[in-house]
DNA sequence: TAGATTGTTAATCGATTAACAATC
DNA sequence: TAGATTGTTAATCGATTAACAATC
């Protein structure tokens, strides 16, 4: 009942509000309007207004939100609070730039093992997260109680690695391989498609210079 | 004037036809369906066929499309055939799992220089692409075209980067790093919010849980 | 012909933007 | 009080889905 579940936007862009206030020197008592972050975003006010309505304990007309309180409410709201865990198959280049990205650490979100197939990686740390073989996956996941696989192996063991996931009971996959993956009903694929992205860019610098 | 722009959405997904497209076998006379295309990518009919009208040379009722003629009018729309040239600042992990990304080179974009700031690194090759010194790039950007620019430098530079880029005439930025990047109103911006993706992925699952 | 498929037109849905009343 | 700002309601815009006519 209610509750609706916040859009793919609005989480996005309340990630972006978050840096954004963390970034805002605070004494505990200060204050940000909408209009301050929109301007600092290049975002439309009255999108940034309707986010923040819809997340936030609310602001005060005149005042603005008080920017610690706000940070708190947008991080609750992005489930912050209660984390879940992670496990990523594939430690090449792509796995590494992941396991070490910074905005990870600050997320409800924690890569909490990596799976890889070359025997020298194996028992090795990167990053903080400890390197294990495939094989110890099904059992590992079991005892960690993980259900988010990230899938940075290169696309032709895409498929075999998320069957395996699935095997491992994992409910969602973030998938970087250009492969289009076939699972259950009952899990989640969320596409990373790199190459179209970068091809997006290319058309809206096209259109622009016509 | 006609010629509406591709959308987003619309490049995304024909990124994924055209993968989908070059895995079935064909004699060069072989057909497909959009129902078919459809199905095997867990995507709406109606969807699909839409797409596919925007761009194809048109299908025959009953049959469907050429498959080889379908394959080169999407390869068309998506400028695979008047290419360009991007280049990439950061040679990290991220970077170099950019520049070893099999599917780019498919793409009508091209990486065609790299830098970075560390000394060792300059002079040497990454997967065919040169790195070079960061003070080069004015220079180099002026003599081969380029108006792409990749961000694949940690988050406390990167707006120095962009700035450097934006001084040797880049008019479009693909920004890994978190940060929200000041730009003149004719350079556009692209960010690759990689936290933001992961932390949809969880909210999704939650919600399905729930 | 019959029927699968294309392609178009209308309906729905969701997200963004605009207008405006409420408030401190 | 006056005015900046919140928050809500309505209008617009775009994307997806549904319905249906056209076609080979």
């Amino acid at each position: 009942m209610g509750e609706r579940s916040i859009s793919i936007h609005v989480i996005e862009r309340l990630t972006t509000y978050l840096r954004y206030l963390k970034s805002l020197p605070d004494d505990g008592t200060a204050s940000v309007s909408a209009t301050k972050i929109a301007a600092a975003l290049d975002l439309n006010q009255v999108l940034v207004r309707k986010d923040l309505a819809e997340i936030s304990s609310g602001g005060k007309p005149r005042v603005g939100y008080q920017i610690c309180s706000l940070i708190e409410d947008i991080e609750t709201s992005l489930g912050y609070n209660d984390s879940s865990s992670a496990i990523l198959v594939g430690v090449g280049n792509l796995g590494r730039a992941l396991l070490s990205h910074k905005s990870f650490r600050e997320t409800g979100v924690r890569i909490v093992l990596a799976f890889d197939c070359d025997e020298a990686e194996i028992g090795t740390d990167c990053c903080g997260v400890r390197i294990m073989a495939t094989e110890k996956m099904a059992d590992l996941c079991g005892r960690l109680k993980v259900h988010i696989g990230i899938i940075a192996v290169p696309d032709t063991a895409a498929q075999e690695v998320c069957d395996m996931l699935v095997g491992c009971g994992i409910k969602a996959i973030w998938n970087f391989a250009p492969t289009h993956l076939k699972v259950p009903d009952d899990v989640i694929v969320r596409n990373e498609n790199l190459a179209a992205s970068l091809l997006i860019l290319s058309q809206q610098l096209r259109e622009r210079l016509s």
